[in-house]
DNA sequence: ACTATATAATTTGACACCAAACTATCTTGC
DNA sequence: GCAAGATAGTTTGGTGTCAAATTATATAGT
């Protein structure tokens, strides 16, 4: 089981490999943290590749979809829910409102926040970036193969524990 | 072993949390794509607080590392091995070489490219760096436990295929 | 030899992210 | 009621990353 892709790496074996990825170094063969970085961002890239042939941003994914859950939430919710800072949201909310993905409305109980609710192109929008992000998902699915639940259980806890 | 960090979730067993991390919304549960950010992201930024301590930058880690094993390579080199683009060691090459952690040497046959090389300065640096590495990748396996095995070689295979 | 193509490194522009500082508003406590 | 502190959102500055365009130099082909 567990497919066994190798990577064996001996050093001299590597010449090669055209140019993406010269395989794993040596020194980092079994450093997590390594490895760990480099497959997160082959997968964002993979992903963003896929949504900017749609001419669509990848942050836009998560940020859409946590909309279509409740009607209408403030960007402090939006941030928690995401796990990414607040001050991170600014500007992708001003290129969803100015795109008309989403509508911002004030709240009159407080003056300073407000509430953001998708429009209907931002619904349309959401599906789109949906089957898209399906799509890469089981794609890595089908790479995790079996190992799909362990994986998953894992950087849950890595989450957890280092957040 | 296996340390059972559990991290159950049942759903609403996660209701508060204080607010670092809302643990993970129900709409990304199952998403691979979604829990490799987000655990990237956690243990990139432990690592960053971790090397910031002592006023050392994380990305200084894996271009010290590569150069302790050759006397001297070129940036393409480093750049392939660390699975970085070119673009971005620029910076930190420059970065590197204003704090006397490395020397660049101009290559007489190639008059374009130069060679890089660790200083003492930098081998030290290395050590420091290295002691900061160990301590945050025990801490990874800590986490994974048992699974470690299995999700290193998920992290490859998604490496190797998505490249 | 001389042009045409390939390569090394840098620059520029884009995106994702965090953390600290700042502004405006709301809430508390006296 | 009004000053002190908390909170919402934005701004600013820093980190890390990629890709495309630029510049300088090497190599190939004719």
């Amino acid at each position: 089981m567990t497919a066994k892709l190798a990577i064996e790496q001996t050093d001299d074996a590597r010449a090669s490999s055209k140019g993406a990825q010269d395989l794993i170094p040596a020194i980092f063969q079994d450093r997590l943290g390594y490895h760990l970085r480099v497959a997160q961002e082959a997968s964002f890239q993979a992903f963003a590749k896929a949504t900017g042939r749609a001419d669509l941003k990848p942050g836009w994914y998560a940020l859409l979809t946590v909309l279509t859950e409740r009607d209408s939430m403030t960007p402090s919710e939006l941030s928690r829910i995401c796990g990414r800072d607040r001050s991170t949201l600014t500007s992708s909310l001003k290129d969803l409102s100015d795109r008309g993905l989403i509508e911002r409305h004030p709240n009159p109980d407080d003056q300073r926040s407000y509430s953001v609710r998708l429009t209907e192109e931002g619904r349309g929008m959401q599906e789109r970036l949906q089957v898209i992000a399906d799509a890469h998902d089981r794609r890595l699915e089908e790479i995790a193969g079996e190992d799909k639940e362990v994986f998953l259980s894992v950087l849950a806890r890595l989450t957890a524990v280092l957040s």
